[in-house]
DNA sequence: GTCTATAAATTGATAGAC
DNA sequence: GTCTATCAATTTATAGAC
């Protein structure tokens, strides 16, 4: 019934490989052919798949986004949104070697994508990562009470902290960093959300 | 007198273009021959002055570097720290465009050589561009009368989140957030310098 | 659908005339 | 020191057998 490796198993196999190796080399290093290896597929049956590297990559970005909707949908299992958010500022630290070996998978992802030709497709789509982590604390703030405009500005604040901090401890190679400073943004959170319920807007 | 091109002038120009090309494309996707069309130099004269690619990339940083230093003192013409640090924090203002459009000259680069190969001594230069912020900063909140491990602690914080706010204003396209953002980032640290003097250490 | 072989283009680096 | 021409390697993409 199911056969280890008809061709949408290929397929996605493509895909994983291509996603693990972006995150480890980049996007410019790795080779079709470092993807078709590690895939186990030959390198010319990969434009079978995927007509050019960046149709590749379009299709690595979104199951990135794909990722991202379980981990969200996931997280939502926490009925309190601040619980959510936790999980959230916490979610580095369930893979913290890899996290500090290879920085954060979708931030250094986007920063490289921007350095494509102005009108690439992949920039608005590695774009739509960061933006999605936005909209999602957005949501769960405005469940907090606090309104469109003061969540928008926290969430991306929680955004830019949270990457901000992962780009220094992969940079520094630092595993305390990444998680003291985490544990700051926590505190962060948890301090703006208890004086919004001190003094309700 | 001023020879404009002698052969000083030319390796200095070949860095500026390459430091520009490294901040607009990136690192990977600049050909020495973007570098030398730019520098007005013919591409096999390059190698007369910079043996590899990777040997340009260490020149490239090596002024930025000086950049920074010259960027430093240039802000401690200002007595108060708090004040010095403000410059740190409003920095990226002064070059909007350039920050929406490219992100951080320094981040953007770091991100992109921590691909490179483990051993690449380009990742240890890009690094020491961060951690010069965070020594700056250090120094300047140690001034302030924060105790050393406190210091470095609220340095981390701050550079994690003026580099992740650069990351999302250049991903989001949006001088807006990053003009907000900042804002939020100096009233903390206004806020974080207060409470020590109220209760001094 | 799957694979091998190879074309076509790019690019870092070198050789050698001036 | 400066430049032209070119090599050698890499890599995306294609052609075509099975």
């Amino acid at each position: 019934m199911t056969r280890a490796y008809d061709s949408t198993t290929k397929r996605a196999e493509l895909i994983r490989a291509a996603k693990e190796l972006f995150h480890q080399q980049g996007f410019h290093k790795t080779t079709l052919d470092n993807v078709a290896k590690k895939a186990s597929v030959p390198l010319g049956n990969v434009h079978y798949y995927f007509e050019t590297k960046q149709a590749l990559a379009e299709a690595v970005i979104a199951s990135h986004s794909q990722g991202l909707r379980e981990a969200f949908a996931f997280w939502e299992s926490s009925t309190d949104p601040l619980e959510r958010l936790t999980h959230l500022i916490r979610a580095p630290l369930g893979a913290v070697e890899s996290v500090i070996r290879f920085g954060c998978p979708h931030g250094s992802l986007c920063q490289e994508l921007e350095k494509l030709e102005d009108d690439s497709p992949l920039i608005k789509a590695g774009a739509s990562l960061l933006l999605a982590y936005i909209d999602w604390a957005h949501n769960q703030l405005q469940l907090l009470g606090f309104h469109s405009e003061t969540a928008r500005d926290l969430a991306e604040q929680l955004v830019a902290a949270i990457q901000g901090t992962m780009l220094l401890a992969h940079t520094l190679r630092s595993p305390e960093l990444l998680a003291r400073q985490l544990s700051r943004v926590e505190a962060w959170l948890k301090f703006e959300v208890a004086s919004l319920q001190r003094s309700p807007a």
